[in-house]
RNA sequence: GCCCAGAUAGCUCAGUCGGUAGAGCAGGGGACUGAAAAUCCCCGUGUCGUUGGUUCGAUUCCGACUCUGGGCA
């Protein structure tokens, strides 16, 4: 903690909102005025070569303010909030060595919320052998087993794992299966040592018409910015389908359209169809979050962050 | 002009052997502790195109009309 007063204020913000909210401007403009460096909080921007389509800072951008945790795997690497917290907090320690204020920035309300919460994953192993064993045992027999077994070992997962979301299913039951405990234990043990750092949250406020206005506009300009060739690069990789960058929003969407299966068109639309249903998911994140600042939209270009720091 | 097929939720359509209707998508709300831009949960009243007829009762059957496809001229 010395080492962020060192830097003349007393929290690291978070400035979070849905996607084409008008975070990566808000942000450079705060960074520039606290003299702080960016670092990005988002699940997608830290795959290389996926730039348009991630609304990653442009070159100009990263010029008038340096930016951290992007680019920081290729897109057949795995990567998660474990990964990501691993990668931010050697950050901050680097940037806080320097006096430099991290101005985090982004739209990926897990990571967000695990920075916030300071959550320790080292008490919760992950079995990748025994996930695999108990996904082959799903497609195979179902997931009533498996259920059944998840219940017998914490009771409290009836009422928040819906067997239908077996992807959850199986990771909670491979976890519990490697420690001992339940659901809880962990959790408490997760958040035992508090956050690491002080943070404060902001998060951009928009009627929600404005917002899906300016998404379908976005998805116009990414076009004219390349996307499509940026899919298409990504396409001809050839990577599994449930790989996490094939998954984002952006690209898996041009798919059909470079399969010769569907016209551009309806890719297009079907884009920005996919990132309005983003942006209501994101909301929920930020609205549920505890002590969010929200900046509505018409602040956006005045607002001040640093009397919260 | 004639023939055929449609007309039902914002959209695409299902259905009612005559007792006023339901899916997917969209939209709204929610969950989230190692794939999270992922994954999952909850929310469905709408002059059943208009208008006559038959009927206790019509969105459903019959007629006419309007509109939309397609075909023939």
């Amino acid at each position: 903690m010395q080492k962020l007063e060192k830097t003349g204020y007393k929290a690291i913000p978070i400035i979070c909102g849905p996607t084409a909210s008008g975070k990566t401007s808000l942000s450079i403009r705060a960074a520039k005025e606290l003299r702080g460096e960016i670092c990005c909080c988002d699940s997608m921007q830290i795959y290389r070569h996926l730039d348009v389509g991630t609304a990653k800072p442009t070159e100009e951008e990263k010029r008038e303010v340096p930016h951290h945790l992007i680019d920081l795997v290729e897109p057949d690497q795995p990567f998660n909030v474990a990964s990501y917290l691993d990668h931010a907090y050697e950050k901050i320690e680097e940037l806080l060595s320097r006096n430099v204020l991290p101005v985090f920035c982004g739209g990926t309300g897990q990571y967000v919320q695990a920075l916030q919460k300071g959550f320790d994953f080292s008490g919760a192993p992950v079995d990748r052998e025994k996930e695999e064993a108990l996904r082959l045992e799903f497609e195979r027999d179902g997931i009533d087993g498996i259920y059944s077994r998840l219940i017998a070992l914490d009771p409290d997962c009836m009422e928040k794992i819906h067997p239908n979301n077996t992807k959850r299913v199986i990771h909670t039951l491979a976890l519990l299966e490697t420690v001992s405990g339940t659901t809880k234990d962990i959790r408490e043990a997760s958040t035992q040592n508090g956050p690491r750092y002080p943070f404060v949250l902001f998060a951009i406020d928009w009627p929600r018409e404005v917002l899906y206005q300016r998404i379908d506009l976005r998805v116009d300009i990414m076009m004219k910015d390349g996307i499509l060739e940026e899919a298409e690069w990504l396409f001809k990789q050839d990577l599994p389908s449930d790989c996490t960058a094939m998954q984002a929003i952006g690209y898996k969407e041009f798919f059909p359209y470079l399969k010769g299966e569907s016209s551009l068109e309806t890719c297009v639309d079907l884009l920005k169809q996919h990132s309005r249903n983003y942006a209501k998911r994101q909301l929920t994140w930020f609205r549920h979050m505890d002590d969010v600042n929200w900046i509505p939209s018409d602040q956006l270009g005045e607002y001040k962050i640093d009397s919260f720091l």
